[in-house]
DNA sequence: TAGCAGGATGTGT
DNA sequence: ACACATCCTGCTA
């Protein structure tokens, strides 16, 4: 697709490969069942490049979207490459669309009918274990979701793996469908979060509220441009100014120089931070700086998956020569 | 009132 | 065993 393509009557875009995220915005404003061939291609082609499917067999399928809600979803499902993952999304849509939740609407949320798309992650090679989508997956799963992110779930920094929560409740109420939990509250999710801190998986950001950092990230993380309209532009000025450059600056000089990818076995990945350096550790941290901290954690990430889990906590006010604490956890 | 920390215990795989 | 889910007490903003 090239060109100006006409996706439905009435949204003209351009588009060269794939539409820009505000196109996407667009198109998702219109009902699926007035989308031209292009529209439906166009969507087709974003469901499959945010689960990493082939879009080669797309190419081929000229429907539009009339056609496409007609279908039955034996229909849909036979007729239609990744059927089962479209279908979803499909549903998914037209939920948010019809949805008597104002809220719901307005923030496009997902319909559990999006769920199983999500879980199309789960057969993905990191992940060994059966039943293997996390928390944290889930997570991971949203903020690369344009549907998702930046209005329930957005980045403050990305660069180091920092996120808010933007909507509690329905997050919640997200990964309570996905897990059958359907009385799954912040409280629990939170419980949970908790958890990942003494895993080392997540940090809490402390002193910001529904704030969180990721220790690790996906070396392939895609990144959601923003959908926001102008109306909107505020707010996320707004979560901006909640995160000072200077706290990121402190983040990283005890943190680490970047966000480890996550890689090969992401389930275990908590075992990366395990260190040999138990011993020393519970002797010598009284008076580390900050920069004696990451270099140890840097070290240490790069010595060994064994040992224990290092845990480091900000204090609310930078002092860079003063100790710092240091929680040790240990599965022992 | 909501968010948060973390202990205890239950549940499903 | 693991990864939560639930419930709880207590603290803080």
């Amino acid at each position: 697709m090239s060109g100006t393509t006409i996706l439905t009557e009435e949204v003209e875009v351009i588009s060269t490969d794939g539409l820009s995220s505000s196109e996407l915005a667009k198109l998702f404003l219109i009902p699926p069942s007035r989308w031209s061939e292009d529209g439906v291609f166009a969507w087709m082609q974003h469901v499959c490049d945010q689960f990493d499917l082939d879009t080669s067999t797309l190419k081929n399928l000229h429907i539009n979207g009339k056609e496409l809600q007609m279908l039955s979803q034996t229909e849909f499902e036979k007729r239609i490459p990744f059927g089962n993952i479209l279908w979803a999304h499909l549903q998914f849509l037209i939920t948010c669309r019809t949805s008597d939740n104002p809220e719901l609407t307005k923030y496009g949320m997902v319909n559990k009918a999006v769920i199983p798309s999500i879980k199309r992650r789960c057969n993905e090679p990191h992940n060994s274990a059966g039943n293997c989508y996390y928390l944290y997956e889930f997570l991971l799963a949203l903020l690369q979701d344009p549907l998702t992110c930046p209005h329930l779930i957005r980045w403050l920094d990305i660069k180091l793996g920092v996120f808010k929560l933007m909507k509690t409740k329905v997050v919640s109420w997200m990964w309570g469908q996905h897990k059958k939990k359907p009385e799954m509250s912040y409280e629990t999710l939170g419980r949970s979060l908790r958890y990942y801190s003494q895993k080392g998986i997540l940090r809490k950001v402390i002193g910001y509220h529904l704030t969180y950092q990721f220790r690790f990230l996906p070396k392939n993380l895609k990144v959601v441009p923003s959908l926001e309209k102008c109306s909107e532009e505020q707010e996320i000025q707004g979560a901006r100014d909640e995160w000072p450059p200077c706290l990121s600056s402190r983040l990283k000089a005890v943190a680490l120089n970047e966000v480890f990818p996550l890689s090969v076995g992401t389930p275990n990945l908590a075992l990366l931070y395990k260190t040999v350096t138990t011993a020393n550790a519970s002797q010598n941290t009284r008076h580390e700086t900050t920069q004696d901290i990451r270099q140890k954690v840097i070290h240490v990430f790069k010595l060994s998956p064994q040992g224990v889990v290092s845990e480091v906590q900000l204090s609310p006010e930078p002092q860079i020569s003063r100790p710092v604490k240091i929680l040790r956890l240990s599965n022992d």
